[in-house]
DNA sequence: AAGCGACTAGGGGTTTCTACCGATCCCCGA
DNA sequence: TCGGGGATCGGTAGAAACCCCTAGTCGCTT
């Protein structure tokens, strides 16, 4: 399945993929909430999704994926070859990790690959890897780890605008549910003000700004 | 002709527009300056230009290529819905705007359209085109030039985190003089929630993120 | 002189944010 | 088994944001 936020990204990469004899795109999604819901009931072999997406990230939709026990392989495809999206793209158990400026040839060996129960990282990013890891000893956080998953995932809200009630309906909370998360959040992060955090999203490139 | 930073969106794109009967990529780009060569060598009739290039952005690119004297369409294709780009990019003499959160279908559409002359903006931001024309008055080039010095300085205060009244401090005038700087420069962006402010506040630049 | 736009200021209203307090439920690790 | 933390709700209440209105002064242009 497809999971990007773009339409017609959407539109011409289902085009790309199916014409390969084999692959099939049984799905789609928009947004990262829709995206669960979607694996949940086509559990499909691989989903294919950009790592920013309105409403719930790329990476924390993958950790959900891979910890509801689903079998679905997640495949990371996405414009920011930074280390820091890698990371956590896979540490929220992605399969796969792919960047845009590779060759289109390139999701298709992916696709392969992690269909099989291997991994594919985009070469161009597999060698900043090797070099991230080599250079860690363990502390590597960034600011966003003291988070909950939940917690990323309202913060990128408010970072979206959104209000505590958008974000209740969005999530399927109440208020109350939407408010103590932001609390929450806002306490660990040191801020007193949702406009702060904002800025913090985009510096941490939660939100694109 | 296709421009876009990202080889694989190049490589979909162009699989999707050459199914279409009469349509033929002659030439590709990477980058700004790429492009603005290729169009000169190659005298595409459209050329679907990313705005976020590296080097020259998409804008600055379709500039050159009109001021050129050439007869190259230049077709904007982004993920940038506001306004501030679609006005940039219209200025810089682009023919269509086609955003990529859009069904693929209004690509071949926009293709259509500025090859033969005529002009093609995403539905979904005309509308927002026709309200920025409202408010303006002419002269203005980028989204804060409709506003006045004092709406700048206040929306630069708000995207740092500053509340009405520690504005209204700062500026030495009353509370409600602040509230009055704020709705009024927010109705001017068309925006319902200062946290956006600040989002438009670092992209334009007026403050770091 | 008249009109317009910017800047200033205020009244009065609803909604949302922010900060407290409390509680239950569930999962996971010690 | 017992704690702790995460997620879920509820109440209260002040602060701030947001909305709609009027209105004065100043400077510039028509």
């Amino acid at each position: 399945m497809l999971a990007d936020d773009h339409a017609l990204v959407r539109d011409v990469l289902r085009k790309y993929i199916e014409e390969r004899p084999g692959l099939r795109i049984v799905a789609e999604a928009s947004e990262g909430r829709e995206l669960v819901e979607a694996v949940q009931t086509h559990r499909p072999d691989v989903a294919i999704v950009d790592l920013w997406m309105p409403g719930l990230s790329g990476a924390d939709a993958a950790r959900q994926i891979t910890q509801s026990g689903s079998s679905t392989r997640v495949l990371i495809l996405t414009m920011h070859e930074d280390l820091v999206h890698v990371r956590d793209a896979l540490r929220a158990g992605a399969a796969g990790y792919v960047v845009k400026t590779a060759p289109a040839r390139q999701l298709l060996d992916a696709i392969e690959a992690v269909s099989r129960g291997n991994f594919y990282v985009s070469p161009s990013v597999s060698h900043h890897l090797v070099q991230s890891v080599r250079a860690e000893d363990g502390a590597g956080s960034t600011l966003l780890s003291v988070l909950t998953p939940r917690e990323r995932e309202v913060m990128q809200l408010i970072a979206e605008g959104l209000s505590a009630k958008e974000i209740a309906t969005k999530l399927g909370v109440s208020i109350k549910t939407a408010e103590a998360h932001r609390a929450r959040l806002m306490a660990k992060l040191g801020v007193r003000k949702a406009s702060l955090l904002v800025r913090i999203a985009i510096r941490e490139g939660l939100v694109e700004s």
